[in-house]
DNA sequence: TAATAATGATATAACGATATATCAATTGTC
DNA sequence: GACAATTGATATATCGTTATATCATTATTA
């Protein structure tokens, strides 16, 4: 079996010393045409591949950012993923991915495999709960971290997201606008960062135009999850005529449980999610929600980490991205109005 | 701005030599009591992390499992990377994905800082169509590799994937057992390996029970494209009364459709699919399909892997996972039966 | 033509870790 | 008490690159 090629063997294939190969891979310095093509020739021949780890020891320069995820598998998360490799392909960085599955375990050992390989930064989307020891690690390994979506107490990183409070204020108000009065929060679980948020938007709207008591339904975000509670929940509160739920997962989910309750969604009950993942558009009855875009969202992520890159000693940048309303239909007045 | 912690640092602050420090932190050798602790606490305080570049590049020793997936959105995929990264985690493996989005040039490129990372496995869902450069780059290069779900012609490497032609093969025979006779192959588009095996065990299934002529209609494999294509093929088709479908995105895709037209899956038209995502159960009327474990396909990929990376002389190895009849909602009986 | 400048190639030292050999200091044996 | 064996720590070479300095040539200029 071959031996993986290095730089020795190209150069030694090419007739020429490691530093000639070496300055003709990388186009610089004074090179004749000559030896520059006998150099690249050698190299395609035994098909090298630069060893990036020895390169980026040496140069200090590693042009691959790491990604570590709460959860992969969503499609939304997904869509961001792709939009955001896109944008920095076309800088010339790589983007790898980790998922941490939403365990702050799981969450530090990733984070701390990207330290150890060295990626010139770190694109974050914290877990529910973060640990003390995760934001010295980043901290004290002097990585550039851009948190993502969620964040939490006195982080000193750079911030993407979303305009969560804004989001469910303004589908809140929209619900109010139709003429809802009972209008619940439907969805999620616990005291994350972006929850709180959208809870907080949702709380604020129902206070501004008095319409009543907030009421706050717990469930996990998923589709099954979401379909059973809804059984419940429609027991526990018949009088709810509209419900602001935490993403368009839960979303979906309380719609087909409606559907198999022999109810309809925005005939008997108003749901509004957020995201617009593409099943919202596709659902039957298609999803009204709170619309951000993926791809774009991705690209602002990969904006603001070249940014970061370029001026270290820049200011903190927190950007949140503002979720557009999108009317489809799983919305409409209220039966008695 | 502090500078990242080294080995170095970590040993002059405990007061000893590089060397030593280096022992400790791989708990070899002998070290007394005493100086591990000094070591162990520096390396604590500083928030040590080790250099994997440098460790690895040393050692020969790297840990690290690529994972070029072709479509990382595909909630299937997604729920295989999760599958993958628990299995490899409890060998002490950590695995990184890059999205090849069914491009081969991308495909290349990813591969190719695969092996500039020296990955010590490549695992690789090789897109619709291969270059001939890709595999001499993965072979001269040396990288064990796994091509998963999809393969391509005198592939070398080893292989996981999905008993295709007897998914459709077992699909078709069940709908032709329920009596139909006018079934037709929907969605996918041009000759992927995949789709090939699959179209192949619809043909058979069709001639071994003499069901009449195979009838094949392309679209792009998303449920908007299905649910779009859907409409010309009803009317184009009047006469089918079952289709096997290329995966249950598709299937979807057409269930949707079919709703649309005030047609109903599984009383006017029988639908199969195939993979059984979480969204087959949870669609409405729910989906009839071939389901094949995402999680399971995780674990076997990975057990291939580790028997690859412990025995490099081992002759090739090609796994195929059986993929079970799953009948829910969307089959029954021609109409006319 | 001698001195200087430009060109093209190379030698060498790093990057941050690990493997190996080596070296003191301590312990054990007869 | 002399010598071997063990223990604990260190010096050094190395992995595959790149940055810098250096060194021959050849070309240019006065």
């Amino acid at each position: 079996m071959l031996k993986k090629p290095t730089l020795h063997s190209v150069a030694q294939h090419a007739g020429v010393s490691v530093a000639t190969a070496s300055q003709v891979l990388r186009n610089t310095g004074r090179i004749s045409e000559k030896t520059r093509k006998a150099v690249l020739d050698a190299a395609e021949q035994l098909h090298y591949v630069r060893d990036s780890r020895a390169a980026s020891m040496r140069s200090g320069e590693n042009r691959e950012i790491g990604l570590v995820i709460h959860e992969i598998a969503n499609p939304f998360n997904a869509e961001v993923i792709s939009g955001l490799s896109d944008f920095l392909e076309t800088e010339n960085y790589l983007v790898s991915v980790l998922d941490s599955e939403n365990d702050s375990e799981k969450e530090r050992r990733n984070l701390k495999a990207f330290i150890a390989g060295s990626r010139s930064g770190i694109i974050w989307v914290p877990a529910a709960e973060v640990l003390d020891e995760t934001v010295s690690l980043l901290t004290r390994n002097n990585v550039p971290t851009i948190t993502f979506l969620n964040s939490f107490a006195n982080s000193p990183f750079d911030h993407v997201g979303i305009r969560n409070a804004k989001a469910t204020y303004d589908s809140t108000s929209y619900a109010i606008g139709l003429g809802h009065r009972r209008i619940a929060y439907f969805g999620g679980t616990g005291q994350t960062y972006v929850r709180r948020e959208r809870m907080r938007g949702y709380c604020e709207a129902m206070a501004d135009h008095a319409a009543g008591t907030p009421l706050i339904w717990d469930c996990e975000d998923t589709k099954l999850a979401a379909s059973e509670a809804m059984i419940l929940f429609c027991k526990s509160h018949p009088e709810v005529t509209a419900i602001i739920c935490n993403g368009d997962r839960v979303a979906l989910g309380a719609c087909l449980s409606l559907a198999r309750q022999d109810k309809c969604a925005g005939r008997d009950i108003s749901v509004i999610g957020i995201d617009d993942i593409t099943d919202a558009a596709l659902a039957s009855p298609p999803l009204t929600t709170m619309a951000v875009s993926p791809t774009e969202l991705g690209r602002q992520l990969g904006r603001v980490m070249i940014n970061r890159l370029q001026n270290p000693e820049q200011s903190r940048v927190y950007l949140d991205i503002t979720a557009e309303l999108v009317i489809r239909d799983t919305t409409s007045p209220p039966s008695g109005a």
